[in-house]
DNA sequence: TCGACGGATGTGACTTTGTCACCGACATGG
DNA sequence: CCATGTCGGTGACAAAGTCACATCCGTCGA
């Protein structure tokens, strides 16, 4: 499921890519550099899923992690993702073994992640308030996603969630290369509902598409439409 | 929007009614019971809100705090809630503060309290393995309950999802007392679309209807049709 | 006692979204 | 060349949300 590679940790300070850990007291910080590996992970390993909890925390250095659902329905929906600079802790969630949630954590790019163990990361809370404040920002910075999420789904008309969400995806280029199928669980709708909604942007000469990619013809009416 | 009382502390140990914490270390023990308040709140009291950080984070000894969203469109969603025997540790999110999010904490009842000043919980968390766990455990609930949140709201009939809510709310009494608006906002949904489901299961005979108060005439039926 | 008022509920017409059952188009590998 | 799998298109329909009302009912002053 993982490999791990030890690097020279000595000479790499990876603590110093994450803001919130960047006044970390020295002596925290080279336990923390001490006690972890620097791993390599393939596009689309299986961080954690149903059934496969993750025996470490993560701290992204490159790469992205997606966190989706699949409801028993064996409908999709995406629910946010970790970036390079953030922290898993929905891990840590996971480490507590809280009962089978059906969520699952795929690497989206190739990943490389700081893997600190679970007795490590309960010493760090325990001695360091930088530590700690990290980790309660990092919780509290998921839960207002989610909140996020929550009211998208429940209120927001689909047209404008697909538009946010292209813009979202294309990082700023000018096209965008996934299928419907991806678009419909990005948002936790149906294939045919995206096709629909994409052929009406098309008849309004806001994108052209071929079979697999998305181009931006007038990305301004797509940002208009997505600021409600 | 608070009222403080202070009680005779050393003679009511409230850890004790927190499985959490009920093996918590004495000396631990005694420093949060000497830091903290046990305070009242009436009914209707805001708990925090846009604009309301509270200053100390609770544990419920009695009654119930309910969660929920107020969308930009003014539909509002109750995302859960927080009963006796569990804390707020959403409070802590709030405390960090994250940028304003839209949630707020009502007292559902009148609710009984222990109000944990900020540094307090700092201190434990920092000295208490058994205190980190309980924390840790509470946003893992949290975060989990909101994954299904999404879940059903993304993925589940409404009319799965209200027999369910129907259920759930009337805690095994036989009629509940609620509108047909405040079950809408438990669910995100528009009140038209509660009343017209709720015409359903009236005219299937499995509920009586009444202005304000719902009878349950075969909760068999309800129960069945939540499963599924 | 009357009537105004506000909250609660009922209703119909309509739009939006989701579901289902297909279809053909395209790419890839034998 | 064909078989297969993924991708996207389509029409008919069902479910859910929106809008604009119409009642209904209890309460509170006048």
């Amino acid at each position: 499921m993982r490999q791990m590679d030890n690097m020279d940790q000595a000479t790499d300070d990876w603590t110093a890519r994450f803001p919130g850990l960047a006044r970390l007291e020295r002596r925290i910080r080279d336990h923390l550099l001490d006690r972890s590996h620097v791993t390599d992970l393939p596009e689309g390993s299986v961080i954690f899923g149903p059934g496969k909890s993750p025996e470490n925390m993560l701290f992204l250095l490159d790469g992205a992690i997606r966190v989706q659902q699949v409801s028993e329905t064996g409908r999709e929906i995406v629910l946010y993702r970790i970036h390079a600079g953030e922290s898993c802790v929905l891990t840590t969630a996971c480490l507590l073994a809280y009962d089978d949630y059906s969520a699952e954590g795929i690497a989206e790019t190739p990943v490389r992640a700081a893997a600190v163990p679970r007795d490590v990361f309960d010493e760090l809370v325990a001695s360091s308030p930088t530590f700690r404040t990290f980790v309660f920002a990092a919780f509290s910075k998921r839960i207002t996603d989610l909140f996020l999420v929550i009211d998208e789904v429940a209120f927001q008309r689909i047209d404008i969630r697909l538009a946010q969400k292209l813009i979202e995806l294309s990082g700023g280029r000018n096209r965008l290369e996934t299928t419907h199928q991806r678009l419909s669980v990005e948002l936790g709708t149906a294939r045919e509902v995206v096709s629909r909604q994409l052929q009406e942007f098309q008849r309004r000469g806001w994108i052209a598409q071929t079979r697999g990619t998305i181009r931006f013809l007038d990305r301004t009416a797509l940002e208009r439409l997505g600021e409600d």
